[in-house]
RNA sequence: GGCGAUAUAGCCAAGUGGUAAGGCCGAGGUCUGCAAAACCUCUAUCCCCAGUUCGAUUCUGGGUGUCGCCUCCA
């Protein structure tokens, strides 16, 4: 049984879909001003798994995400370039999907824009409105009136008169309440606008998600999540004005999730703060694999701190993951290419198995993968089983290897078959964690790959002649240059191995 | 001030009422022309105090530290 943590209850909760089979999540996206930070890669990152999750273990998942392009920070942008507002918020979409794409993200089912909603959100706030939710200043400004909701602040736990007492914030006197958030803005000079019932203006902050996430959701839906500071005021409201304005304290989302923050230093990293690292640098040095399996090394809830040491940490980490990945397919490569010998049936009755103990690992450790997912999307624990199935891995290949004078060639047909099932069982762990994705990729469909990989064999066909003469500084010299061209040798009891830094 | 998290080895990080996964780093070893990779061995009693219990790191209460939200923020 999946286990989620909703923040809604402050506990782990039993997972029942709304609806048999499916599942439907609404992700808060980004206010595209500026390139995505690392902070920002988490949540994807995360509901990227989840939903990963949710596919593999037979859910038809829909997944909707929204770029919220009309917003204060959007219009100071294009005024600071002397551009307009959507000529920012196209930059910055396009620069968030580039990254996102880097780090393996499968796109949502919808990006919905703010600028493309307006109908809804305008007749949303009409409805509210209506039914006494709201109300309307002689500018043209509404408000959500957070007194006519007994429910507000279900979620984060607050209660109206406990945030005044530390606020910061100079209270807007036109309120009735200084809790009321804006539902509609009027339009200053120089501002982008859209025509409504209260005039020229634009969305308020929150009110998109709600006419969004209804639109395509439905007024139920089984996930909402983003980052934990959206638990006030963004997502306090979004539920106040949704369940306001549908007149069901138990519609909107079932589950609510929040993903830990990532701190530089212990501190927040913040856009405000300046303390922030944007997935573009990070990804000049670092591949966005790495970068995928660092921020799913830790348990989504919990804080991540972010710096260089961790992130190199996390490539060792990966490449030690990836190695097992490549023995594996170069037993198979080997299998498949005929180099293997394999023993028949008189010799396979006298082999035994070196692979039935990895069979059985390989079986109870993708079930320990699937209880640790299953346990609030615990993607810290299931990738500890996948490295344990990597050194059990490890191990077969090396006996394997060690085994026949010339190199592999005492597997039989039955472990062959095991080789191949281990193969697919990492693999589907690594399709759920989303690695490994780019380089198989590459060798299958890359002419280019195609080309390096032939390129090598010549390469390293020459050293070995050198080295067969015992000439090592010429074998070591090709060596050295190889690995500052970006390519690692490994020379071995079996023979040569290379890969990319 | 209100609300909410969290405190596990040198570092990172899971987890359980019955003496603690995994990763990184470090030490020694196997293999090896060297290097690398891989493998083997070694490295914790879980912030403090009190309580519940046969037994708590795991539950309860208190304390302390750290972090976050209450203002745009993933």
């Amino acid at each position: 049984m999946l286990k989620v943590y909703n923040t809604m209850s402050r506990k782990k909760e039993d997972f029942h879909p709304l609806e048999k089979g499916k599942v439907s999540i609404y992700c808060c996206g980004v206010t595209p001003y500026n390139d995505p930070h690392i902070g920002n890669a988490r949540p994807f990152v995360t509901w990227d798994a989840i939903r990963r999750y949710f596919a593999k273990k037979g859910y038809e998942v829909k997944y909707i995400q929204n770029f919220t392009d009309v917003d204060d920070k959007i219009i100071a942008a294009a005024k600071r370039e002397d551009v307009t507002w959507r000529e920012i918020s196209d930059r910055y979409i396009e620069a968030y999907f580039k990254v996102m794409d880097d780090l393996n993200i499968h796109h949502a089912d919808l990006y919905p824009r703010v600028s493309e909603t307006m109908e809804d959100i305008i007749s949303m706030i009409q409805t509210l409105v209506n039914k006494g939710f709201a109300y309307v200043l002689g500018n043209g400004d509404v408000f959500y009136d957070v007194t006519k909701d007994e429910h507000y602040g279900k979620l984060s736990g607050r209660k109206l008169d406990d945030n005044e007492a530390g606020a910061r914030i100079e209270i807007d006197g036109r309120k009735h309440h200084p809790m009321d958030f804006a539902l509609w803005k009027s339009a200053k000079p120089d501002e982008p606008f859209w025509p409504s019932p209260w005039g020229k203006g634009r969305p308020g902050w929150h009110i998109e998600c709600s006419a969004m996430s209804l639109k395509y959701l439905g007024e139920k839906f089984d996930f909402h999540g983003g980052g934990a500071d959206l638990i006030f005021p963004h997502h306090e409201n979004e539920i106040a004005q949704s369940q306001a304005a549908i007149g069901d304290e138990n519609s909107f989302a079932q589950y609510w999730l929040h993903n830990g923050f990532i701190t530089i230093d212990h501190e927040k990293m913040s856009k405000s703060a300046g303390n922030f690292f944007t997935v573009k640098e990070i990804l000049e040095k670092y591949s966005g694999e790495v970068v995928r399996f660092f921020l799913l090394q830790t348990h989504y809830r919990s804080p991540l701190d972010f710096s260089e040491d961790r992130i190199k940490e996390a490539q060792t980490a990966y490449s030690r993951l990836a190695t097992s990945k490549d023995y594996l397919f170069d037993l198979i490569k080997k299998m498949d290419s005929g180099d293997v010998g394999f023993g028949g049936m008189g010799s396979t009755a006298i082999t035994v198995s070196k692979a039935g103990g990895l069979a059985e690992m390989a079986e109870r450790l993708l079930t320990l993968f699937y209880d640790a997912m299953d346990d609030d999307f615990n993607t810290s624990l299931a990738i500890s089983h996948m490295f344990e199935l990597s050194k059990e891995i490890n191990i077969y290949y090396n006996e394997i290897m060690n085994s026949g004078v010339s190199g592999i060639n005492q597997i039989s047909e039955s472990d062959a078959k095991i080789i191949y099932r281990v193969r697919d069982v990492y693999m589907e762990m690594a399709g759920i964690i989303g690695i490994f994705e780019k380089a198989v990729k590459a060798v299958d469909e890359n002419a280019e790959f195609k080309l390096i990989d032939d390129l090598m064999e010549i390469i390293i066909a020459n050293r070995q002649a050198a080295r067969e003469a015992k000439n090592w500084a010429i074998a070591d010299d090709i060596r050295d240059k190889l690995k500052a061209a970006g390519i690692i040798l490994e020379d071995t009891a079996q023979g040569v191995r290379w890969k990319r830094a």
